[in-house]
Parts: C-alpha cells; structure tokens; sequence
DNA sequence: TTCAAAATAGCACGATCGTTCGTTTTTATA
DNA sequence: TATAAAAACGAACGATCGTGCTATTTTGAA
C-alpha cells in the first residue's frame, strides 16, 4: 500500500515549510493538519510522535540539502572548482531562500541545550555535512590548490562563521549586502590558505588566472 | 512603593536564566511562577502582558551586556588594545556561558520570520552593539592601527561570523577546542585589516611588537 | 467483487498556555 | 496606628498542545 508514503511525503512537505519559519519547536501536529486537511489523529498516525515527527524532518532537509547543494557540486574539477561551487550552493541556499530560513542552524540554536534523538540526529547530520566539507577541503590541498599546511578544521570553522553572519545579517537585520560581504568575506578566508603561486619560485612569467 | 520593583527585578532575573536556556519563545509565565515562587497572576501583572515580558528580558541582557562587555573595554587605551579587550570579553560572553546562551543570538534566529515588537527590540539591541563595534573599528583606523582602507562593515561582517561559528561549534558541537579556533580566527581577520608595519617605508628597523 | 489490512477520522483526556477578574494581603505613608 | 494604594493571590476562561482510544473509510490484492 503505496498511498501511505504519498500522505507522508505530502505531511513532511508542509511540516518542512512550517519548521523553516517556526522552528523544530514550533512544529504542531494541529497546524499540519490545518495545512493538509488532514485531521490531527491522522497526521499524528505517521510518526507516532511529535519527537519522530521532528526527527523526520531533520532527516528529510538533510536530504534536500544534500541534492541541493552538495551532490550538484561534484560535477565541478576536484579542488578548489569544487569547493567554490560547493559554498556558492550553500551561499543560495542561506540568503536567497527568503521564505525558509535554514534548519541546520536555527536547530542548532534551538536544540544546543536540549538533549534528546532530535538533537542527535541535528548533531548527526551537521557532522556529516562538515566532514563533506572537510573531505572537499582536503582534496583542494591534494590538488595544490590550497596550501599543504592548511588547517583543514580552521579554514572550515571560518567559512562556517561567514555563512552564519551571512544567514543573520540577510534574514534577521534583512540586510541587501549581505551576499556581497559573505562572498568578500569567503575571498578574504581563500587568500590565508590558498597556495601562494608566486611566492618562493616564479614558475609563471604572468599572472595566474586560477579563478 | 519599591516591592514591586524589587521583585520585578527577582522575575526578570529567573527570566534571563530562563530564556537563556529556552529560547524568548520557551519563557513561560508558568514557570516563571513556578521558579520564583509566585503566582501566575503575581508574576503576569509586573509586565501586562507575555510580550512585554520578552521585551523586558531583550532589554534587561542587553544592559547586562554592556556593563560586562562593552564598559570594562573602555579602559583599554583606543584603536587596537581596546578592539582586542572588546573582542576578548566577547569571545568568553559566548563561549564559557556554558549554561546561557546569547539571546542575541537565539532571539535572532527565532524572531527572523516573525514581526513584531519583540523582534523589533532585539533588532535594536543587536544594532546597537554592532555600532559600537564599527566605531571602536573607526578609532582604530583614526589611531592608525588599522588600514586607512579598511571597510569597518566588511571586517565586522566577518568577526560577528566567528563568534556565530563559536557560540555554534562550542553550544552546539560541544567541541572543546572551539575557543582556540575563534582566537585563531580572529587573528587571521586582523592580519587583513592591520595596518602593514614593513610594508612600503621602512620606518622600522625592528620588527613591531603592536600586540 | 470480496475482504483483510491499511489509512484516516472523530472524540476525549489531561496538561499547559496567556489572560481576566475579584479578593485578599502587604506595603508605604500621613 | 489608621488608611489608601500597591502587590500578590486564587480561580476560572478559552485555546491549544500531544496523545490515546475506537470507529469509519479507503486501499490494494485475491
């Protein structure tokens, strides 16, 4: 029976636009079953609980995410390509979203003195997106794209800050520059851990064009 | 009459407590009644509404806020030493709090969808301090420890951005060498603003010791 | 087309929410 | 110490919350 999974894919679409505006917290089985006409036993019959409704959402932007942002990236070249495209995918998705403010960090905020499995699995899938970023980094270094004594977790926590400020200046003070200092601010960050490519030995009479 | 502002001022105290753990949207007058001992009604009729209460709590951190961070830097002589003082008590405000989040920080993440008199208060509060920030940047350009070219918003843009990474990565990930990494950040922002001590005249024999 | 199973609805529960209102206690002053 | 004002209480309200039941409807396969 197939028109189970439709319903609930149906549910979590709207319990996703809710959480995005409201927060995990503000997330109520009533206001779903609002949205989807729905009554409120029947909603509430495909999680169980408010706890794994939350949980489900968690997971299901962190899939939306995932195809959003990371997986499109790969197709760009191994290094630094990637790595632009990767923080270009994740600038659009913080600032443009207007409507949809990011659950990876209003979670973060809501839950970062709440334990409980909705907190882990926040925790679980935030890890997982740093070790993604922290693999791409990894291989900009690989590639002598950026320099073989980068800190790999320091250049990611300094990113990570420009797209919190980013995400707090463009949503909360609804600041119009906010794209511009963020990408400025990522330049900023490249130019401590990008490889020097006339430094030591000019290997190249002209100026690199690596961007 | 000055019992009532007395425990007015017990309320608010347990709010602060509260809501730092909470969130603006989790402070409940129940509870509140609960912890100081009081009354619902007790407790409801110091503020008139729950509304007001939040505003009173947004108004109560940000004074609070300043006497621990802002005032204290002052005595630390203008331009740079009082930027590092600035930025010192703040980096402890968000890190060491291990029991309190900023509200700043939470409220902005809540209150970015929802208009209100609330959201208005916080955005104020955040301005403000995000002024006195950008001015203490100024006096240090005007002292000449900073670059005569230095955009004062950019370079805020991007220290407000470490703080949000380590209020994130210590609250949140609970990883303990967030401090060290904010600090690290924090220099690495400084090294494009400073003021080139060797750069084109060489006034200096020696190299500068300005930290 | 029949029929068991799955999906949804309907209703009620206890709890908590912010708020109102009338009463009682406490306070500061004359 | 008397007295008016301020402060705190207690009870109740309508609403909403998550959740547990039992029906009823809908579904997909035999």
């Amino acid at each position: 029976m197939l028109k189970g999974r439709q319903t609930r894919a149906t549910i979590l679409e709207a319990a996703l636009a809710l959480a995005s505006r409201k927060g995990l917290e503000g997330l109520s089985i009533g206001a779903l079953a609002d949205v989807t006409q729905m009554s409120k036993s029947g909603v509430f019959a495909h999680f169980g609980s408010r706890e794994e409704l939350q949980i489900s959402v968690v997971r299901e932007y962190h899939t939306r995410f995932s195809d959003e942002v990371f997986a499109p990236a790969l197709t760009a070249p191994r290094g630094l390509p990637r790595l632009r495209a990767l923080f270009d995918r994740w600038f659009k998705r913080v600032s443009i979203e207007i409507d949809a403010g990011c659950i990876y960090i209003s979670g973060a905020v809501e839950f970062d003195d709440r334990p409980g499995p909705v907190r882990d699995a926040l925790v679980d899938m935030v890890q997982a997106w740093q070790n993604a970023l922290d693999r791409a980094i990894g291989i900009a270094i690989d590639e002598g794209h950026l320099r073989a004594d980068t800190d790999r977790q320091q250049m990611l926590f300094e990113v990570h800050g420009l797209i919190l400020a980013l995400h707090h200046d463009a949503r909360f003070l609804r600041h119009p520059g906010a794209d511009a200092r963020a990408r400025v601010a990522f330049e900023n960050v490249l130019s401590h851990y990008i490889r020097p490519a006339l430094a030591a030995h000019k290997t190249e009479p002209f100026p690199v064009s690596t961007l």
